[in-house]
DNA sequence: AACTATATTAAAATCGATTTTAATGCTAAA
DNA sequence: TTTAGCATTAAAATCGATTTTAATATAGTT
């Protein structure tokens, strides 16, 4: 049989050098991410490699490994020799998450704003992605892959924000609680008919405004209440 | 072929019903974590599949699964498509991680102190573990297998202390953090003909004094000079 | 009926072979 | 000598079958 025919990217590497292709761990990896944090695959619910393994047309060992990625995220739970499941989702589990948040990015906006080293260019970076969140509609379903959602340029802009501390283990926790909190938003929105968008906006002007002043307690307490508003409007019924 | 003779642990369910029987993942999980907080794999050192498949006497997919575990611990990187390697230590990670820690450790101590859930009980775990603590020799050898050794109640005592913020979240990332420093005293023992132990039950006396006391902003004070004190001994050489 | 023990089924976990990709070595042309 | 293209080798990644374990159903006993 024509081996060339048989490859998963056909034999592209001579024709264009630098293009990279992923494994197929990497895709279904993304994939699962993505139904996990648009609520799609719901809170408790089993994954079972059969399942997955006919839906992603792949074998057991990328499932299973997409799903040992994804436990990390806090996305999936596993129990040793009974499986694979969605993670559960309660109000308390948010409640803590918001908590952890505050507190995170409480150090972490203070020790970025003490940051002098390229202090002009993370203001600039941060006015632009400000004025790029201003201008975008927000959408209730979920693209990460669409760099120009008000989703992504959310996310940017509020890791940004807490990005100089110097600390990459920091930067990774306020991912992963960034992506624990929208999780939460995107499960509201799918339960609720009627999901009442807040409107962020002025918010997000404001904490720019005290960060650009340079007054770090100010500053904090704004993300801070910014933070706190959220909770008002998730709520999880089970 | 008689079955029964061929399952890994033997059909030993009807004998106790209630013992564990760990899957291969989490065995190699376990050894190869060992082996790579008491820096006997070395940092940047390749990981090979089939040199572990026969070292650890299993398949790919155990070794697969290990390896992709240990990638959340930070103590194994992947490139995709290149495969996996310890990850890499150098001074500035080793100050990166004593900063992060001295962040994340003031907040929770300081809600663990504010918490007045169970804080008798609390008291009383910090004063048995510190207690078993003076008391145990100290080892070069790491043995996380051994529940009486100074590294293991050391680590208890540790994240004792920081344990009542009512954040997982927070008491995951101490325990990650934990054993990254962990992990460069090792390679500095490994390094060092004669490495010479600090002498630190002075300082959890101290610490644990300051705790009893109520003394919120005192008691992060010394935590914090005993986390900085670390830094002297421990520089990377590379 | 309730409680064990056994048989059956379903799913997780594992294995070893195969395929794909990256790294290395070789050859020939500029 | 360098460099591009091809062949070889080594290692990662994948696949599908097999084995092991857990969950469920069934039958037999008190």
């Amino acid at each position: 049989m024509n081996k060339t025919i048989n490859k998963k990217n056909g034999n592209l590497k001579n024709l264009s050098k630098e293009v990279f292709y992923p494994s197929a761990t990497y895709k279904v990896y993304n994939e699962l991410k993505k139904s996990l944090l648009s609520g799609e695959l719901t809170p408790g619910k089993k994954l079972k490699i059969d399942d997955l393994k006919k839906q992603y047309k792949t074998g057991t060992n990328p499932i299973r490994e997409s799903l040992t990625l994804l436990i990390a995220d806090n996305l999936v739970t596993k129990i040793d020799q009974k499986g694979f499941k969605v993670s559960e989702a309660t109000q308390e589990k948010f409640n803590e998450i918001l908590r952890t948040r505050i507190w995170i990015e409480s150090i972490a906006l203070e020790e970025s704003m003490k940051n002098k080293k390229y202090r002009d260019q993370w203001e600039e970076e941060l006015i632009v992605l400000n004025h790029r969140l201003q201008k975008t509609e927000r959408s209730t379903i979920y693209e990460p892959e669409n760099q120009n959602s008000w989703e992504v340029i959310h996310k940017k802009f509020h890791l940004k924000l807490t990005s100089r501390s110097n600390s990459d283990f920091i930067n990774k926790f306020c991912e992963l609680l960034y992506d624990q909190n929208m999780r939460y938003r995107y499960l509201i929105i799918k339960n609720k008919k009627n999901y009442k968008k807040r409107k962020v906006a002025v918010e997000h002007q404001e904490i720019l405004n005290m960060v650009l002043k340079g007054n770090i307690e100010k500053s904090k307490v704004l993300l801070i209440k910014h933070y706190e508003n959220t909770s008002n409007f998730i709520t999880i019924n089970n």
